[in-house]
DNA sequence: GTCCATAGGGTCCGG
DNA sequence: CCCTATGGAC
């Protein structure tokens, strides 16, 4: 039998699991204990052994990549799976979002079935425009996003004073009108709407309605109180619950997890508490180190041997450190490591940026995890604004934005913008009301602006609608008039097209997937592009993609790679506070987590003389927590002459233009700019390299010696880079200004 | 309208 | 720690 072997598979705790039978059941998963592998049983398991159909699973996760991941993972070992047998697999957000369409009553609080799911600017513009019309008293306006998702618990809990005395919970009580009215809802609104048909229908005794056989939870630990709500009511209606997350791992309190949460869920639902204890990810060196992070040292064992020990790397700062990486991660690549198993993690955003610099002008191939929604593309920002008012003339606001959109619109005044709209809206539904069979329905006037464009498109496809003719954006493309609005000549118009035509095909295909309309199908694309928009987006999602990894640690949850370097464990950066001691734990979760992605080596660094204020020149003491017998050599410095390291920083600087022939061996002091010698003064060489360069002129060859490569000839070399041929090891290359040559 | 003291936020970033 | 929006004093 299939699942039999899929059963042997299975460590003796990972099977326990999975077997379980308790009506409630979390997962203690240590990190890297296979956690994904066993949730993915449990719901083979409950289908083919247990008979619960896909139908009667809900299956939830944090993220559209996990819920994909999961997906994908079971279509790979159960071919024939519809979209309807899976309806109940997904994010917290998407799931309650099919409730809300399909099993709940919404219109009995006067929400239409096919309302909007809008982003928090959204939200946001829509506040701001009520507190202009109705003249609200609201202070840090600029901070309203974060305002209305801090304040609205007080305001829910019926408190009667703001925060600061002002209208914000008049405000509060205005927006919920407003979004009603649009048929709008957030994505907070999603599981609180949720929330309240479910209890409803519990107190109704109306079980039949709705009443899941499981619920299963992905990474439990990131659940706030109203994603508790939710597995609540679930459980209620009769479900069994089985979950799994990592104490450990709980790095997102500032956005409402909480870490008690495993205590508080065992509490709540009189939950058994399995443990997957058994770590295949990291090796024994690696988890050891990890380990001394633990917040909560419960039982955590490896399966893998020491392996290499950890280092410990420190440097002049981090431009140091790029030149460094890049040439490390050179070393790496020529000695056979896949790019895609490196990647370096940071504390803060902005540490990339010298990173990107350096290794392009390094020619290293890497790619930075940069968080991107479709606010981040301003032409599909304003399509989708089109598209939307286009589908729907309800929702003018859109038609409006997409009017007056700086870059694309075609009207400057957000105001006059409104007047046009909704003249033409009011236009439009009197001329409906005395509708005599004129014929009314001729296709846009080719000259007629944006305006008309919007309001003519629903009728203009509605009889291609019928007969799904649309297969083509180009109809979509051709019938907006597009290229008048991206423009030809602008330079990123052939970029914007790609987004635009990207889009269209891929609202087409999910027409088609859903089996609706073309404008059916449109539209219920549109109403939810907010819960997937990155997904829109995900021209190729590159984790396969050869190339280095940069991201934050926040953004490695989840994640593992066989070489990690961090960089800038210094104090003040890692941890980034100081002080207050909830926010301390939170960061060292968070090293935990970075450091436990790493399969085979990992290396730490910290700078002498960092750039960034505020951070503290010296090691975190997060570092002196690593036993040193864990830690090859002890603390390895990178040593350099600083004026080369400045040389070169400026050629980085420029490297975006041509890269001018740098005059790094001419004359003594050709180097040595009018800043340099006006600023501090250069340190004191510290490394041995400026007399190997001196004697390179000559064209001789050079006999060096490595700590690690052994003895060597200098086979050729450029402004930056020497290249050796190694008596045991081959050819290798370093960056001069590192090389850490003994030239013989 | 301008000045200035000061409270409070900033980094991280899911749906 | 540093920056700045805020709002009262003038």
């Amino acid at each position: 039998m299939n699942f039999e072997r899929e059963l042997a598979e299975l460590n003796e705790y990972q099977r326990a699991a999975v077997l379980d039978e308790n009506a409630a059941c979390i997962v203690s998963a240590k990190v890297g204990s296979g956690k994904t592998t066993v949730l993915i049983s449990k719901v083979l398991y409950l289908h083919d052994q247990k008979k619960v159909p896909y139908e009667d699973m809900v299956v939830l996760t944090f993220t559209n990549k996990a819920a994909g991941e999961i997906r994908e993972r079971l279509a790979a070992k159960e071919s024939s799976l519809s979209p309807e047998q899976l309806q109940g697999f997904g994010t917290f957000h998407s799931v309650a979002l099919h409730l809300l369409r399909d099993v709940l009553p919404v219109e009995e609080l006067g929400y239409e079935p096919g309302f909007t799911v809008i982003e928090p600017d959204e939200e946001v513009e829509l506040a701001l425009q009520i507190i202009e019309e109705e003249k609200l008293q609201i202070k840090y306006k600029n901070r309203l996003k974060k305002r209305l998702e801090q304040e609205r618990t007080l305001y829910e809990q019926g408190k009667k004073e703001t925060r600061y005395g002002d209208d914000l919970f008049v405000l509060m009580h205005r927006l919920g009108q407003e979004k009603l009215r649009q048929n709008k809802f957030t994505f907070r609104d999603l599981l609180r709407v949720s929330n309240f048909l479910l209890r409803r229908l519990v107190a109704e005794g109306e079980k039949e309605k709705f009443h899941p056989a499981w619920i299963i939870v992905d990474e439990v630990q990131d659940s706030d109180d109203i994603q508790i709500e939710f597995m609540e009511h679930l459980v209620v209606l009769g479900a069994k619950l089985f979950a799994v997350g990592d104490p450990n791992q709980v790095i997102y309190t500032w956005r409402g997890s909480r870490s008690n949460i495993f205590y508080q869920l065992k509490e709540r639902f009189g939950a058994r508490e399995l443990t997957l204890p058994i770590n295949y990810r990291s090796s024994g060196a690696i988890l050891a180190a990890a380990k001394c992070f633990q917040q909560n040292p419960g039982e955590l064992t490896g399966a893998r041997t020491r392996g290499e020990k950890l280092r410990i790397r420190r440097h002049y700062n981090a431009f140091g450190e790029a030149q460094y990486l890049a040439a490390e991660i050179r070393g790496l690549m020529e000695s056979g490591v896949a790019c895609r198993e490196i990647a370096v993690f940071y504390r803060l955003q902005s540490q990339s940026e010298i990173l990107e610099k350096v290794f392009t002008g390094e020619s290293i191939p890497f790619e930075v995890s940069v968080k991107k929604t479709i606010q981040d593309i301003p032409v599909l920002n304003w399509f989708l604004k089109v598209l939307r008012f286009s589908c729907n003339e309800k929702d003018a606001p859109a038609g409006v934005k997409a009017l007056a959109d700086k870059q694309y619109g075609e009207i400057r005044s957000a105001k006059r913008a409104r007047e046009i709209i909704e003249s033409v809206v009011t236009e439009k539904a009197e001329r409906g009301r005395q509708k005599s069979g004129s014929e009314s329905s001729q296709p846009a006037d080719e000259h007629e602006g944006l305006t008309e464009k919007m309001c003519g498109f629903a009728e203009y496809f509605a009889e291609d609608c019928l007969e799904n003719v649309i297969v083509d954006p180009a109809y979509v493309y051709d019938y907006f008039e597009l290229d008048r609005y991206l423009k030809p000549t602008a330079a990123r118009y052939s970029e914007d097209r790609e987004y635009v035509w990207n889009l269209l095909e891929r609202m087409i295909t999910f027409a088609l997937e859903q089996g609706l309309g073309f404008l059916e199908g449109f539209r219920l694309f549109l109403n939810s592009s907010a819960l997937y928009g990155v997904q829109i987006l995900q021209k190729e999602v590159n984790l396969q993609a050869d190339s280095v990894k940069l991201m934050t640690l926040h953004a490695s949850k989840g994640l593992e790679f066989s070489h990690v370097y961090i960089i800038g464990v210094n104090f003040g950066l890692i941890p980034l506070r100081t002080g207050d001691f909830e926010t301390e734990d939170e960061e060292r979760r968070l090293f935990f987590v970075g450091m436990t992605r790493a399969k085979d080596y990992l290396e730490l660094s910290y700078y002498t003389n960092p750039d960034q204020v505020r951070v503290a020149p010296g090691e975190s003491r997060y570092l002196q927590m690593i036993p040193r017998e864990l830690v090859e050599g002890g603390v390895e410095e990178v040593r350099f002459e600083k004026t080369d390291l400045q040389k070169l920083r400026k050629e980085v600087e420029k490297s975006a233009r041509v890269q001018p022939l740098a005059m790094l061996f001419g004359g003594g002091g050709a180097g040595k700019s009018a800043e340099e010698s006006a600023g501090e003064p250069a340190d004191k060489p510290v490394g041995e390299t400026a007399e190997g360069s001196a004697e390179m002129k000559h064209g001789k060859m050079p006999r060096v010696r490595h700590a690690k490569y052994g003895v060597g000839t200098i086979t050729s070399e450029d402004e930056t880079m020497v290249t050796a041929e190694f008596e045991n090891y081959g050819e290798k290359q370093f960056i001069k200004a590192f090389s850490e040559l003994e030239y013989l």
